[in-house]
DNA sequence: GCTGAATATTTGACATGGTGAACCTTTCTG
DNA sequence: CAGAAAGGTTCACCATGTCAAATATTCAGC
């Protein structure tokens, strides 16, 4: 069912998990400059785009909710989350980024220089070629 | 210091994140699969290539070696790892993976069809193309 | 409308991953 | 040979993650 991949194909898989395991260590890096865990960046950066529901953030997330409980209890206690009622389902609360929040979130990011040294060697055409290749790869792994 | 990327860097940056996300979920899971934790299916790999000092496996993941400890306990408890004297030095316990962990490592490699199918649907010319980026872009950020 | 099923969240118990400090043993250095 | 340095372990502590049970609310069928 699941066939041998290619030589070439392997070496590819090989380079993206280094590059996961470089991205991860620098994202946890970042995050612990600003004293937060990666989880908890990774909750912040969620609500960049707007308040959530906990079961959505578990799910976005691939985790438990009761787990989200957790992580959005001690943002909640450093102020950088909300939660707040949703007026139409009473049973739901929606998590928002404060102000602070926000703008830890965005520092974080912008200080989330992952490859941009190499990125920035390569010519616009490569770039845009690494993309197009990536956007692929991505849009074909996210549907199992 | 660090300027702003490009708009291209930018989307090239956040596609690997998701590429980071959906690699780091299906690595668990393949993990899981073998009732092993990501962090042991990551030691147990490192030992695929011969037995290594604890410290030495610390320091490649990045961690303290208090840390690894305990992995290694659980490993060893489980007969896939084992604690070697070092005949030079003492001090140093060597761990190396016995043919049961070397057995359950390979099988986890080689159930990881992490973007299998995607990578497949590119021209051999593409995915050379892609190997030959991605490698110019993990050996750059590997230098800081 | 009431009853029971389903849903959203929380709580508690538990295992693991991670850090940092203190400790022991062994090795190195002056 | 004495003291510093290095490799591992232990301990205390906290964050992340799971699962099961409890609570509150909504929904579906009658």
């Amino acid at each position: 069912m699941s066939q041998q991949l290619d030589p070439l194909s392997l070496e590819v898989v090989d380079l993206m998990a280094n590059l996961v395991a470089l991205f991860h260590k620098e994202y946890e890096e970042a995050a612990s400059a600003r004293s937060l865990t990666g989880a908890q960046a990774k909750v912040l950066a969620l609500l960049r785009r707007g308040p959530m529901p906990m079961r959505q953030i578990a799910q976005t997330l691939s985790c438990e909710p009761s787990n989200i409980t957790g992580i959005v209890d001690r943002l909640e206690l450093r102020g950088l989350v909300a939660r707040q009622a949703d007026p139409d389902d009473r049973r739901i609360k929606r998590v928002a980024a404060t102000e602070a929040g926000r703008t830890a979130s965005e520092e974080l990011r912008e200080s989330l220089n992952f490859a941009r040294a190499p990125l920035a060697a390569l010519e616009p055409t490569e770039r845009e070629q690494l993309r197009d290749l990536l956007q692929r790869i991505v849009e074909g792994a996210q549907q199992h």
